[in-house]
DNA sequence: AGCACGCCGACT
DNA sequence: GTCGGCGTGCTC
């Protein structure tokens, strides 16, 4: 990685370097300047580092710039400037240059840069919105994800707003009264976590809730005994559903004004205003969804996340750090308490207990077995008797469980989301069904005729290729029909529908049927459903996905925990073959266990998290050349290269898929867990070699790629 | 990404 | 001699 292994040949840059240098010497140039075109310098520490606000890879580090006299007081560290950059010398004097925007990171004497500094154009604000500590986080982060720091930084500091900016934040209130345990007593170690957040202490947990709906209120008294112990607190959930509910029960446990919540649904300018409360020490915590994971907390005593396993946690920008390995990395650096918290469990939090790591929180299995619903599963293919059941395609025991749960109060019946499904296949053989005119994958529309996703041709008359079969599975009509037939067959309770663009946040206690999207399931009033029918476990189980298993049980035990337990009738039927691991464990409600089994089957595949990877996607050419020049850690081994699938045409095109009409390929890289910084470093190198020395299209890395078939 | 600098061929 | 083509490397 040596700068001088670049150059090659006599006359190079390098030699021309050095006699410039030799020039500016003579002329008694020094990187120490006092003035700059006449103008004054600042005394003290004339040098100010600066992070160029530029996403390129290869000028991931710092810029040197003189610091105007003018600008001394307000050019401190962690304040947005302008500069000049990229323009060139003409005459020993900078000119012209883009204005970019960046952060002084640092102040100092003087500079190795043995060059003419250009001044500082502009200190934006003497907001010190990039501290040493967010700074140091995401340095981190960025390493960890073989991303550029710029990148980061714009992940962590929210875009200024001048009008926030200029009223000052309130006065920080003195400390709340620890709060009483709680429903933490249901758990064995929960008080006593409690107690150690309190005390300053820094406990860790993987913290598996009870079914129900009071995990809000859990969050909010652990972050409140951390504010207690006068220390800070930082919750992240998922999505905008679930933080206005810790925020409220937070708001109950210690009132107003020594938090805050941050989600996107407050607009900018609030939330920059809320952000620059946490940032002057204002306020000490903050509950908030994936962004906030960066919320500059002072002095943080706990970082909590609820349920790892959602998508949303992963943030799709450049480089797409995890919500949950962006807080293990800052509970260890700062040193803080941290907390893992869902109904299910991930492989992840399964190894964090297994390593020793964290600790397990949980409750017992009396507890659990009384909090949760009877779960009754019926495979597939069994027969219905009565000829109501059978027009909405569900067997009878099925078909009881509704009946008798509207009998008491709400049903929630489960159905797959659009898009989420496997294509349609020949019911016979399996064979996908394609389109005759562009062998794009076939669609079912609401009407039930067969539509081809890539170019819109109807298909009336489909016959499988292979075997001559007629028949499809058609599950995701089948699904929405079984909805629509239940509301028919039951024309006395009404039917609510909560999904993609209308999500309901609770409903009433007394019967009717809810029909929901995995993740959009309302509460239900009254102490929840009185059943469920989950009938989308082979739209969740049929995906070629690692996760399928780990994330048909999240969904499902979302669902279920919504119902009322066993001893009040709950009761909850799920339409999957019984043998099927995750479907055992919704049946014992044991998520830690189903975790457990497959982390043990990750280690024996050697898949993350056991081991580290990365994913190299791009043109074929670009893929081997990137690999070629890394210098991987020893004992790296590249799985593949192979083709990626070519994106539906008819889509909008993702941010990560191949530009149309190229054919991209991907390679994985698989290191030892102690070896994933080594191999983000090495493929962030070569990449930046590439770009450096323009070879190729561009190739897009990403360390634990989330899609692994 | 821009943009300057350098080397080499064609012109006044 | 000097003008301008693009190939190479730097940006404080």
């Amino acid at each position: 990685m040596s700068r001088e292994n670049g150059r090659t040949g006599p006359g190079g840059g390098e030699q021309l370097a050095l006699i410039r240098e030799a020039v500016r010497e003579s002329r008694g140039e020094r990187a120490r300047p006092r003035t700059w075109r006449g103008a004054e310098l600042a005394a003290g520490l004339p040098v100010a580092r600066v992070l160029v606000d530029k996403g390129l890879v290869h000028l991931d580090r710092f810029f040197d710039y003189a610091v105007p006299a003018a600008m001394d007081a307000e050019a401190q560290p962690g304040v947005r400037v302008r500069v000049r950059f990229g323009a060139g010398e003409k005459g020993g004097r900078r000119e012209g240059g883009k204005l970019v925007s960046g952060f002084i990171v640092e102040r100092v004497a003087e500079s190795g840069f043995r060059g003419v500094l250009a001044p500082i154009a502009q200190v934006l604000s003497p907001e010190r919105v990039l501290s040493p500590e967010l700074l140091a986080l995401c340095r981190s982060v960025a390493d960890r994800y073989a991303g550029s720091l710029a990148d980061v930084v714009q992940l962590a500091v929210p875009p200024r707003r001048a009008r926030a900016e200029a009223k000052p934040s309130p006065a920080p209130l003195p400390p709340n009264a620890p709060p009483e345990p709680g429903s933490w007593t249901r758990y064995g170690a929960g008080a006593g976590f409690l107690a150690a957040l309190g005390r300053g202490d820094a406990p860790r947990a993987v913290w598996t809730a009870l079914p129900g709906a009071t995990w809000p209120q859990e969050l909010a008294r652990a972050a409140a005994a951390a504010l207690a112990g006068g220390r800070g607190a930082l919750v992240v959930v998922p999505d905008g559903g679930a933080a206005p509910r810790v925020d409220a029960a937070l708001e109950e446990l210690i009132g107003v004004g020594r938090h805050v919540l941050l989600t996107a649904d407050s607009g900018p300018e609030e939330r920059y205003r809320r952000w620059l409360a946490v940032s002057r020490g204002s306020v000490r915590a903050v509950v908030g969804t994936r962004a906030a994971m960066f919320a500059p907390v002072a002095d943080l005593g706990l970082v909590a996340l609820w349920d790892d396993g959602d998508a949303s946690h992963s943030d799709p920008h450049a480089p797409q750090p995890h919500a949950r390995e962006v807080l293990i990395q800052r509970s260890v650096s700062e040193r803080s308490g941290f907390l893992l918290g869902g109904l299910s469990c991930t492989v992840e939090a399964a190894q964090l207990v297994e390593t020793g790591w964290a600790r397990p929180l949980a409750a017992d299995r009396e507890q659990v077995r009384a909090a949760a619903p009877l779960v009754r599963t019926v495979g597939d293919g069994d027969e219905a008797r009565d000829a109501a059941a059978r027009a909405a395609r569900l067997p009878t025991m099925a078909w009881q469980v509704v009946r008798e749960g509207l009998r008491h109060g709400p049903v929630l019946v489960q159905v797959p989301r659009r898009g989420y499904a496997p294509r349609l296949a020949c019911e016979r053989c399996r064979t996908p069904a394609r389109c005759r005119a562009c062998a794009g994958p076939l669609e079912a529309r609401e009407a039930g005729e067969l539509v081809c996703a890539w170019c819109g041709r109807q298909e009336p008359d489909w016959h499988c290729a292979e075997c001559g079969g007629a028949r499809l599975r058609a599950q995701i009509v089948g699904a929405r029909r079984t909805a629509e037939e239940l509301g028919r067959a039951f024309p006395a309770v009404p039917v609510r529908t909560s999904g993609r663009d209308h999500v309901l946040a609770s409903v009433p206690g007394a019967p009717a049927l809810v029909v929901s999207t995995p993740g959009a399931e309302p509460v239900a009033e009254g102490g929840g459903y009185a059943a469920a029918l989950l009938l989308d476990g082979w739209a969740l189980l049929g995906r070629p996905d690692l996760r399928a298993g780990e994330e048909a049980l999240r969904r499902w035990l979302g669902a279920a925990a919504l119902v009322r337990g066993q001893a009040e009738g709950g009761t909850v039927a799920v339409i999957a073959e019984p043998t099927l691991r995750p479907v055992q464990a919704l049946v014992r409600w044991d998520p830690v266990g189903h975790a457990v089994r497959e982390l043990a089957e990750r280690a024996e595949l050697g898949f993350p998290p056991v081991s580290r990877m990365a994913s190299v996607a791009g043109r074929a050419e670009d893929v081997a050349g990137l690999l070629r020049v890394a210098e991987l850690p020893a004992g790296a081994e590249v799985l593949g290269p192979v083709p990626l699938p070519v994106p539906d045409p008819g889509r909008p095109r993702k941010p990560g898929d191949p530009p149309p009409g190229e054919a991209w390929e991907r390679a994985l890289v698989r290191v030892r867990p102690g070896q994933g910084a080594a191999l983000a470093a090495a493929l962030k190198a070569a990449r930046a070699a590439r770009l450096v020395k323009r070879e190729g299209e561009p190739v897009r890395v990403r360390i634990d790629p989330p899609d692994l078939g």
